[in-house]
DNA sequence: CCACTCTTTTGGAATGAATCAAGTTTTACT
DNA sequence: AGTAAAACTTGATTCATTCCAAAAGAGTGG
């Protein structure tokens, strides 16, 4: 488990450090993560990382590819240690819920634009924005 | 010209300000515009207008949907007046540059996902990440 | 196993976009 | 014109994120 972490880590050659194992099992199984929450897990095994640690490591680990870093206008930005899928999310408008979406057209749909500008296009972000079933039975009721 | 925008804003049911007028007559022809700007704009015609009044309509232009606000993760935010097009942006990552770029598969290509969760879906966002030609030149040429 | 170098982390302060709050002005309708 | 509601002004505040210099830790070669 932390020896997965850690050829992770090697295998992107960043160094292997206490903050970095810590911030990768707190994405393990939980989606979504902001930045506050991923300091409040980290610090309920290692109460001495600084906030600065987490937001360097969130850094280095997003450039690596090993996290993606996912930011809905108007929110705060959250990290998921799902990478490499094509997947895509489902925001809602009203409270801010994220859920996982696979890719409705194909592998990769979106990926090609029509006019692209010149511009080297590597990834396609996709973003659905709606309301969450709690927050449009809560507005319905009313 | 300004009574385009009059007319514009009464459809919306919102009241005709100085504030609005200038802030739609600065997003006019420009595309991609972030906050600051859009206040460097209004003063130049309209000196005393608040930067809290310049938040205040784009929300409220947002919201009537007179204008759209795009935030690709970590960069402020920008509002473009070309709306109801279903149109799409392509972000350079290294220096922030947006293009627009239209749908590539039909019109409404990723409004449909593949499960979504019980949220009810009114948009589909899609921002292509990548480099733009500038930056493109400059990183093979070092 | 030890010393050396470079990277990472610590801790605290600073930045900056965006929001909040209270009081005043302006708009739209009668 | 007169009035109520909406919008704006001013100024302060919040809060995520970044910057900085010093201390600690990781990995490499001896």
């Amino acid at each position: 488990m932390t020896s997965d972490f850690e050829a992770q880590l090697r295998a992107a050659s960043l160094r292997v450090t206490r903050a970095r194992l810590a911030v990768l099992a707190a994405l393990r199984d939980r989606p979504h993560v902001d930045t506050d929450t991923v300091i409040a897990l980290v610090r309920a095994d290692h109460p001495t990382v600084s906030h600065q640690a987490v937001y360097d490591v969130l850094r280095a680990l997003t450039n690596a590819g090993l996290v993606r870093r996912i930011q809905p206008a108007g929110a705060t930005a959250r990290y998921e240690s799902r990478v490499g899928d094509n997947h895509h999310h489902v925001v809602c408008r009203s409270c801010g819920a994220i859920a996982d979406v696979d890719c409705a057209v194909g592998q990769a749909p979106c990926l090609t634009a029509s006019d692209d500008h010149g511009f080297v296009v590597d990834e396609a972000e996709v973003v659905y924005w709606g309301t969450c079933p709690g927050c449009a039975t809560e507005r319905t009721s009313q």
